[in-house]
DNA sequence: GTCTATAATACGATAGAC
DNA sequence: GTCTATCGTATTATAGAC
């Protein structure tokens, strides 16, 4: 198992996935953009499903990864929150393909029995993290849910807007304001 | 020319291109599902690009009329703000589909030459109110297009997990606590 | 204006050589 | 492990009958 040559296969496979969409990027496609043949793609995975399902799973671990490790030793909420924004705009920068796989790819779309991005992993743990916010109340008290909502909504709107193209700069000027208006919102 | 077919097609490719897809839409599966022959459908229509298009200016008209409906009369920041939560909370439970159309689909990956969603029409005219808002401060002086984001980044939020079925019960139900949060993150 | 039939092409997947 | 060749199918779009 070369996992070099899978890797490649991944990436590429991420990048056309989100640039061109699943249905309108075929095997052909990115086996010419990763310069291996069919027959080297078939021998990794098991077609085209196979190797979205593979992203899917390998997108989230991403973000859980991430999240979690931004958030070692933060005991306050007030903290916490900045720590989240702070990482999803520096993911936004360093790994725009795979930040835009994981707002846009509707993965329900291409794979049967999926949870939305929304009861996904990433999703809960945040949940969890402001519901406790609630419960110790270091911010208002609120639906869980609607607060969730309250924290991310700005971040990924804004996250969108760089995507998109919209904002040129990097997402890292925004920290302080985006978090002071999710604070805002928030705060008792 | 009968308009009655035409909007036929309209809505049905609305409806599939939204649920699985554009590219994983065919001409025969609108056929199919409007109940026409692709001969028919090619009589008004140059192919599914040129469907696409129509579907994307027909869906930006909606949103704008309703738009300027919901703001007749309005004077004040505040009351604004409020009237576009409400229309956009009403045409989710109203139109679904024209709604997930209108967030979901990824125009540009279908037509050539396409501004995003968030250079169209709504969003402009949104950001110009929220704008004016600043210039006559009725809420506190921050970046446009993050106050813009601020005030619409909750909303969209919670109109996606609408969408996606997280949320089950009528949006209308979260309009007031919506707009608590975005106002204030947003008065001065 | 609506239909069926079909042409031309692209697709996912497989087989088998090396 | 990587390649090329190819099968069967589905696609967009067109042609021409009614």
């Amino acid at each position: 198992m070369d996992t070099e040559t899978k890797s490649k296969i991944i990436e590429t496979a991420r990048k056309l996935f989100t640039r061109k969409g699943y249905f309108n990027t075929s095997i052909r496609d990115i086996s010419r953009e990763a310069g291996l043949s069919i027959g080297a793609i078939y021998h990794y995975f098991n077609g085209k499903e196979d190797i979205a399902e593979y992203l899917y799973n390998d997108t989230l671990q991403f973000l859980m990864r991430n999240l979690k490790e931004a958030l070692v030793d933060e005991k306050y909420a007030k903290e916490e929150f900045m720590r989240i924004i702070e990482v999803f705009y520096r993911l936004t920068d360093e790994f725009p393909d795979i930040m835009e796989y994981a707002l846009y790819v509707k993965h329900r779309e291409i794979m049967r029995d999926n949870r939305t991005i929304c009861s996904s992993e990433p999703f809960e743990y945040i949940m969890k993290i402001v519901s406790d916010a609630i419960v110790k109340e270091e911010i208002r008290d609120m639906d869980p849910l609607l607060a969730t909502a309250t924290l991310m909504g700005l971040p990924i709107r804004l996250i969108t807007l760089k995507l998109d193209g919209v904002i040129q700069d990097s997402l890292f000027n925004y920290v302080d304001e985006t978090f002071d208006s999710c604070w805002r919102a928030l705060r008792r």
